[in-house]
DNA sequence: ATTGACCCTATAGTATACTTTAGGGTTTAT
DNA sequence: ATAAACCCTAAAGTATACTATAGGGTCAAT
């Protein structure tokens, strides 16, 4: 699979694919004749999951040691895999309820603001967060 | 309340609170008679809100914009904040079910992974997320 | 065979969000 | 009164994550 089309299927830039490989978080691809890179069909997969991981906040850094996760002999044990993965859920569960947060602050504004008789007076983001 | 008080109760640093208010996320404190901030305490909550939005993805911009959510006349409209909050509120879905997607994978990884045994079938990320 | 749509590398430039440095004044405790 | 801890501005520097540019080769269709 050639970049172009790569990129066109996860709706990013060629260039940010190539980027990408440079910091190590798309494996290196094969080389056609030419020179041309040949991607396997997976890296769609591995480019979906780097754009998902960082709409939350996670850095390329980080997303590549996600994407790195994997029990190997030579690797990582059973025991810093878990470790590992533990930290990030405990980061996701972080992330997840300050979201929470926002949005229950954000749907008091949607809803409580202008009902038209209610006061105006949960209309910053910071009292609806308060009440 | 001097801005060394409020950058440590915030944890965060002196020179980013500075930043912050000259990207206009902090109204413009008031000065003592030597020139010093005085802070509001409400500005607490202010960056602790920038904090918590921006572990979430929110770009300095978009934390901007919620902070500034309010419905005066010479604002900003009913109709306008119910539409801007119905985007956001869109987007925090996204973002929360991404999370959710991320953290279930993790936790397959997490549980499945090396029990003894199950294969190392669901090892990495990209795997886990599949099924 | 030539035009347009691709691909390549290498390098420079940009936006965002800080972080550090320089150079200086203020306050607090001893 | 002096040292440590605090505050100020302005400007430069850094890290991250792209994005664009220059200069060139390849391929598919006309």
């Amino acid at each position: 699979m050639k970049i172009g089309h790569l990129a066109k299927s996860v709706g990013i830039d060629i260039q940010t694919v190539r980027y990408y490989e440079s910091q190590g978080l798309l494996t290196e691809p094969n080389r056609m004749e030419n020179g041309y890179r040949d991607f396997p069909v997976d890296s769609i997969k591995r480019l979906q999951f780097i754009k998902k991981a960082k709409l939350v906040g996670f850095t390329l850094k980080e997303i590549k040691e996600l994407l790195a996760i994997q029990v190997t002999k030579d690797k990582h044990t059973c025991q810093e895999v878990k470790n590992f993965t533990q930290i990030k859920l405990d980061e996701i569960n972080q992330k997840i309820k300050k979201l929470t947060e926002i949005e229950s602050a954000l749907k008091k504004i949607h809803s409580l603001c202008c009902g038209g008789s209610e006061k105006a007076s949960h209309c910053s983001i910071l009292q609806a967060l308060e009440s």
